[in-house]
DNA sequence: CTTGATCCTCCAGTCGCTGGAGAATGTACG
DNA sequence: CGTACATTCTCCAGCGACTGGAGGATCAAG
C-alpha cells in the first residue's frame, strides 16, 4: 500500500541506492512515479523485480539476458522455451568459463609446485611465464 | 640487430598494436626510443618482455601482478618466495572461482532441467528467479 | 529551528583493452 | 618525381556492471 524510497527498496531487496539509479538508466527497472519533491517513490511490484534482477545477477545472468527474463516474466502465457534457451546458454556459458579456469588451474600449479624455492635466476614460475613451451598445454 | 617497427612487434608477440600502446602507457612496457619521425623502434628484449606479459594474461595474472613478475623477473639475485607467493595467490584465486562457478553450475541446471516446458507461468526458470528459496543453497 | 539523515543529479573511476578520427610519414611502383 | 597505399602517430570514447564522490535540496525528529 504504503510506496518506498528507494533507500526501502534498497533494504529490501539487498541493493545499493546508486545500483537501483543505474538499473533505471539503463531500463532495467521502469522509472518510477516521483513525489513532488522529486523524490522516487516504488511499490511492492518494485520490490519482486529488483529481487528477482538481483537473484538473476547472483546466478551470473548478465544484464541482456535478465531484459529478456523480465519481458517474459511479464507474459504468463508465452511459451518458455525462450527463457529455458537462456538459462541453457548460461549453463554452457558457466561451463565453458569452469573449462578454462580447470586448464589454468593446471598450468599454474605446474608454474608453483615444481619450483625449487631459490633465487629468481631458477625459479620455476617465471621460466615457465618467459616460455610457453614449458606449459602442459596449449591455451592461446 | 635491426630495430622493429610496432607492427613487427606486434606480429611477433601476437599482440595488437594498440595494446603495445597501452601497455606502454601503464607502465608495463617501457616507452622505447623513437625515430626522428617519432616512431616507436623496439629490440628483441621487447619481444622477450611482451611475450612474457602476453603469456602471464593467458594464464590470467592480473596487470599489477604481472607488473610485480616483471620486476622480479629482472633481478635474477632476488629470492623467488615473492614470485612463488603471486603465482599461489593466483591460483587461490582460479580455485575459488572454479568453486563459485560449479555452485552456480547446480543452481543453473536446478533451474533448467525440472522445466515442464509449457508456458512462462509454470516455467520453472523464472520461477526459481522470483524466488531463491527454490534454489538449492545460499549463494549470497 | 536546527541537526542529521536521506535524497537528487552529474560525473569520474574501476579493468584491460579496442577501435575510430584525423593527421603525418614510410614504401613501392610507374 | 609523383602518386597511391600502408603504417604509424595522438587523442578520445566505449565496453559491462557497477561504485562512489561532489554539491545541493529536502525530509523527519527533537
Ligand atoms: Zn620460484
Ligand atoms: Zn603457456
Ligand atoms: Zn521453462
Ligand atoms: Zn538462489
Amino acid at each position: 500500500m504504503k510506496p518506498l524510497t528507494i533507500g526501502e527498496l534498497s533494504a529490501q531487496a539487498g541493493v545499493k541506492i546508486p545500483t537501483i539509479r543505474y538499473y533505471e538508466s539503463i531500463g532495467l527497472l521502469p522509472a518510477p512515479l516521483r513525489t513532488d519533491s522529486n523524490r522516487r517513490t516504488y511499490d511492492a511490484a518494485a520490490v519482486s523485480r529488483l529481487r528477482f534482477i538481483r537473484h538473476a545477477r547472483e546466478l551470473g545472468f548478465e544484464v541482456d539476458a535478465i531484459r529478456q527474463l523480465l519481458m517474459l516474466a511479464d507474459d504468463p502465457a508465452h511459451p518458455c522455451g525462450e527463457a529455458d534457451a537462456l538459462a541453457r546458454a548460461h549453463l554452457a556459458d558457466i561451463e565453458s568459463k569452469i573449462a578454462r579456469l580447470q586448464a589454468l588451474r593446471a598450468e599454474v600449479r605446474n608454474m608453483v609446485e615444481p619450483c625449487p624455492q631459490g633465487q629468481v635466476r631458477t625459479c620455476h614460475v617465471i621460466e615457465v611465464l618467459a616460455d610457453h613451451s614449458h606449459c602442459l598445454h596449449d591455451h592461446h
